[in-house]
DNA sequence: GGCACTATATCGATAACAGATATATCGTGA
DNA sequence: TCACGATATATCTGTTATCGATATAGTGCC
């Protein structure tokens, strides 16, 4: 995963065997923390969260939920979370514990270079807030 | 740049065209923003800052450097930062005004992702503070 | 001189990426 | 009912970034 990283696929089941993760992997990750979803619901909750900026192409997104699957960092889901609207195309993923954990190492690595940046002052403010104007998990993943 | 980035090489003169950065090329700009450094040393220098977890192969750290000088992110300097101790063949790197941008750009996204990790629960300290047990710059670069 | 460390650079194999393409289902409205 | 755009999954191709190995050579020290 890592374009960089060390790991033995399939095998790991330590959070730093897999890191660090490419930022597909820990945006579909943060995509399946709190709820359930389909591929395309992912890639549209990845895209309304970051107000359209990040955006997941097709190729990138079945491909990282096809190793992810393998490295065990999310699993099929065999339940409907929407029973009135019933897709039969749809894949529903759910992340594991491991991807949680893989997560959350990321994150705090990724929290690591902002404070470094903070530090040597590449960044302006110390603490921004810049979510786009509308919630951005509104309708997405039914 | 991104593994996943849309830029044009030689031409981007807004930090957004080169963005997403590869980790190696954030951390190569992180360690030129306080003061010049040769290869080898911006080499050690990441490897400190993080308490030895994160390595840079050499093929990523010449090639990524060979990429930030054409991108402008970076230039060659003349002058010998260190007098004293004037090894021939090093040649040391300056971030450019650019170089500084694009860091902070990256930093912000950074910062977003780590957000949304915070909101969804994925990281157990909301502000945690994890440093090398020594500075991380004593005497790098030298 | 000999040796470990420093230093830059390139090469090959692998992995992940974007975007195009393929295929098919779904919802809506003419 | 049939056409169409959006939804949905999947694969293929070309490009790029990565690692680790390899090459080459200067430096400091005993």
């Amino acid at each position: 995963m890592g374009t960089g990283g060390t790991k033995i696929a399939g095998e790991a089941r330590e959070p730093r065997d897999l890191l660090p993760l490419t930022t597909a992997v820990l945006n579909i990750l943060l995509a399946l923390a709190d709820r359930e979803r389909h591929g395309y619901g992912i890639m549209r909750e990845v895209e309304g969260r970051s107000g359209g900026e990040v955006r997941l192409g097709s190729g990138t997104l079945y491909g990282s939920i096809k190793r992810m699957l393998a490295d065990g960092l999310i699993e099929e889901s065999d339940e409907r979370p929407d029973p009135g609207m019933d897709d039969q195309r749809r894949r529903y993923y759910r992340i594991t514990d491991l991807g949680r954990r893989v997560a959350g190492a990321e994150a705090e690595r990724l929290a690591s270079l902002v404070d470094t940046a903070r530090e040597k002052k590449l960044l302006r403010s110390p603490r921004q807030r810049r979510r786009s104007p509308r919630g951005h998990d509104a309708g997405y993943g039914t």
